[in-house]
DNA sequence: CAATACTATATGATTAGTCTTATAGTGGAG
DNA sequence: CTCCACTATAAGACTAATCATATAGTATTG
């Protein structure tokens, strides 16, 4: 269902098409909520059925067809009660990453240290690219969302960044951590 | 694909019936991966179909009949090659608690201080389970699920919980940041 | 001896998400 | 004038996951 909230969320700062949508998620949510562009048009669709969301005009500028949309009172409410009501099974989310580092045991000392280098590889990649978007995006943002800074600021997307970049410092000291225990164990 | 990889992983450490597998899920991994039942038998169905995992033998002891899956050369092979090559794609997850943090800036200044109150109310819930699994849970694990403290020291299962308990006491700081922040412009 | 809990496997319906392909218009580069 | 990139929406096939329900045996408890 996050994804349909998501939506609202971004509805209720102004109404918007479903490929204005697919960019905000490309620009600025893409790393905690990977969005398809065939689940956004099938989510919006639901929502109009649902009268979360209504037409609020169809216009056809210089290029093809597009369709805005806006978000209703009831859509309103249902973005607010979710977001003041988090539950217990928003906070369980599937890690692939954590599954691996949970087998990785099973490796030899020498691949699980591979391992470890590998994930640290790409969580420093993530971190870059995090880095790149607290210090970049708002532009981006602005330009091709055709956004305010105001409207930007609305949301707290740059605690949600910042968390981002948090998590990935914390996870490449705990791979530290599991290096040196692993080395330390080799030299025993 | 994480589901099946995470299954052989369990059967290479000994061969298992669906049922340890759910078990061993709901012991230890529930909180990075949480396993449907129907999921397990499913997808064990789909790894003896590929010849990653075969019937290690049917048995009825005490109760119903149980099927014990034993993993492959093949699935030995999956395994490892999953393991040493973490993709950039294990690392992007969708994780709705971000999502909501991200929108929380929409509420008025009381409504976002509440949601901040509810997040750090969970957050501190799932902290206090995560401990009271690495304590605790390596018994209830040798007990229910029969293996070995030394099997369960093949993974690396107390890196995985130690991961989860420094990601909530990581969040509880962001959170707390985010209401200092937000109570300091109440006040200008 | 009926109810309940636990062990154990399995199917069916539905939902969410992914990946591919189709369609259709505009604008620019070569 | 063709190819490519971008804007814009949509349907189809498929996979993974969820939820409910069925079945069947054992053991315990009141």
């Amino acid at each position: 269902m996050s994804l349909e909230n998501g939506i609202l969320g971004y509805l209720s700062i102004r109404p918007m098409s479903g490929y204005d949508i697919k960019k905000l998620f490309n620009l600025s949510a893409a790393y905690f909520w990977p969005a398809d562009q065939a689940q956004i048009y099938r989510s919006l669709k639901k929502l109009l059925s649902d009268g979360q969301i209504e037409l609020h005009g169809i216009s056809r500028g210089d290029g093809p067809e597009r369709k805005e949309y806006a978000i209703t009172e009831k859509g309103q409410g249902t973005l607010h009660d979710w977001l003041i009501h988090p539950s217990q099974t928003d906070f369980i989310s599937r890690l692939s990453y954590i599954m691996q580092l949970f087998f990785s045991g099973l490796l030899s000392g020498e691949d699980q240290l591979r391992f470890l280098d590998e994930q640290l590889r790409i969580n420093q990649g993530i971190l870059q690219q995090l880095e790149f978007n607290c210090r970049d995006n708002i532009k981006a943002y602005t330009e091709t969302a055709k956004l305010s800074e105001d409207d930007i600021r609305l949301t707290s997307s740059v605690w949600a960044c910042k968390w981002g970049m948090l998590r990935c410092k914390a996870y490449t000291e705990l791979l530290e951590e599991m290096k040196a225990d692993i080395q330390k164990k080799r030299l025993m």
